[in-house]
DNA sequence: TCAATGATTCAAGGATTATTGAACAATGGA
DNA sequence: TCCATTGTTCAATAATCCTTGAATCATTGA
């Protein structure tokens, strides 16, 4: 990811909206959700809505695909992916104190660490 | 993070002059930059450059101390390992998607991530 | 105290972004 | 074909944000 398009995923989730309409579709998952029903979740108008859909769309954050009458939008994992990688490694500079403060809470580690080696994690 | 200050930390960095200083302080280390040198190295003059400093210490991705006549600002290591986080986990629900692409260099979670992938599947 | 240095604040402007409602386009069923 | 459904686009307005230069504040040394 180029710092031109990291500019406009941060200007894209700088927007009470859109960020969650974001959340709203990661959650959704790869099926998505029509935009009138996400315009009817955000409480917002068609037109409004259309509008931030844009937006994310030009981003990247989203994609959009017609199915029948319905516009059916859902969540880029990949550049959502991307978006972190950015903040971590190029803009936080891969930055030890930033990753320190990373650390997974679910243990992820511990418990892959626990499979390799035929364990049962609880 | 609560959402208002993920919002305001995303404004912050969707600015051209303002993500470039970020990236500045962070690799400047604690030590951070008085404010004159930031602007000579971003090429912008005094006044543009406080406006900014002051979005960015709004947000609250960077601190300001006063050091004889200079102010010196640095990166808040904390709030951007925070912004990070708030994007990876409440943003981005901790999806296994999104997770996997962000493997640490020792490929740790390599393992966990490929086995969480059947989550996302609706 | 005075002058010089380093930086912020303020007001004015220009530019971009957000919201609203009306008009328009695409789809599928009767 | 006609009509209802589903969304988008457009134009106008409102709100925010960015830039600029002049004025101001804070600190230090002479």
């Amino acid at each position: 990811m180029d710092e031109r398009q990291a500019l406009t995923s941060f200007a894209a989730l700088s927007q009470e909206t859109r960020l969650a309409i974001v959340r709203t579709l990661v959650v959704a998952g790869p099926g998505g959700l029509a935009a009138g029903l996400i315009a009817e979740r955000m409480g917002v108008s068609p037109s409004n809505v259309s509008f931030h859909l844009k937006e994310l769309e030009r981003s990247g954050l989203i994609a959009q695909r017609r199915e029948s009458r319905s516009i059916v939008y859902s969540a880029s994992y990949d550049a959502l992916a991307d978006l972190v990688k950015f903040l971590m490694e190029d803009c936080c500079a891969g930055h030890p104190m930033i990753r320190e403060g990373m650390q997974r809470p679910d243990g992820c580690c511990k418990a892959a660490a626990a499979r390799s080696e035929g364990d049962i994690v609880a």
